[in-house]
DNA sequence: ACCTGAACACCGTTCAAGT
DNA sequence: ACCTGAACACCGTTCAAGT
């Protein structure tokens, strides 16, 4: 992975630029590069800095890519909150969002749910996370409660899942198997609703 | 990671048994370990082998891993057909054993639908993993095909995907976000099978 | 035929130091 | 207050050599 060789940075007014622009160029290296190609040493390349100077706003490299997949987190939530629609049409624009999201950021989706820890850590659930995950989750919920007027919060919450759990399964099944052909995403969704929301 | 000493492993008669050997150990660490706690000289060195012996028999770390993927994708197909049951009785089994492959060996799991490559391979499909995928994927579209007598291989094909995405989805959730509670397997599987059954 | 050892350019992270 | 440089124990991989 060879990165262009920028002018180092001049001492810094103050604050979170640097964080963010850690953060910034992990997001745009994850568009081009696999995420066992990046390197404490590439992303501080190509952020203009030493590569000790990560650790002037991280712990560790886990610690950025923890922040990465929260800012991706926030940007799909962004992505489905300007969907618009009523109704069922609603529920299957909302779905449509989540896997053109899967479709044009395949690197970012496959670093949002990809499963790393395994023993060796504590298994961080990283509450910022977890919280994001549901705020990017709520758009959903809403469209669904919304064609279930009578269902409880419960009966909305478990649709809902069984919603996302099946757009999350052909999302990440096409970013790890991009060579298994799936059917169309209109005509998935259009079923998927059907069946879910009866 | 450390691993234990072992006795340098005697020359050897002939043929695969290194290979075998790598695999297996590889298989038994990613029981314990993180992907990426995954090494050249953990896994030769569990093994009882130099770094260098593992080029003998594999071109690099990533084709070692392809081989354990396939051989995964293998047992989960063993366990698959092992199901009994017949009908929709069967196919609510298999979608249980399924789910229950991801549980018991989640390491596996993340291994197996690792979305790693990324623009810098060429996304090599390494032909024996697609056929083998498919190979694990044929149980369902056996029992879903005896539930549906009626319907066309294209239907049937369609209708076990959408078994299996949303199968994928949940099973794979669990093993990227452990902390994202789910509802009980036997109740999302009876309503999974109802809902896309019919 | 099968495996090892030395060597290469990397890697994450620490810590003392610079401005 | 913010960042760097040297250093540490690692890493994947190559290649010449051992038995």
């Amino acid at each position: 992975m060879t990165v262009e060789n920028r002018r180092a940075r001049s001492p810094r007014g103050s604050g979170d630029d640097l964080r963010d622009a850690l953060v910034t160029a992990t997001a745009k290296l994850l568009e081009t590069h696999d995420l066992n190609a990046l390197s404490v040493r590439t992303v501080t390349s190509a952020t203009g800095v030493s590569p000790t100077a990560l650790y002037l706003h991280f712990t560790d490299l886990p610690e950025l890519l923890r922040a990465v997949k929260a800012r991706f987190f926030g940007d799909l939530r962004d992505q489905l909150t300007a969907v618009g629609g009523t109704g069922r049409d609603r529920v299957k624009a909302l779905a449509l969002a989540y896997l053109a999201y899967a479709r044009e950021y395949e690197g970012r989706y496959a670093v949002m749910f990809h499963a790393h820890r395994r023993t060796d850590a504590p298994s961080t659930p990283a509450a910022e996370l977890v919280e994001l995950g549901w705020a990017a989750f709520e758009p959903l919920i809403a469209a669904v409660g919304a064609v279930l007027p009578d269902a409880s919060v419960d009966e909305i919450r478990e649709t809902s899942l069984e919603l996302w759990l099946a757009l999350h399964g052909r999302a990440q099944l096409s970013v790890a198997m991009p060579w298994f052909e799936l059917p169309d995403e209109g005509r998935y969704v259009d079923r998927l609703v059907r069946q879910v929301l009866g």
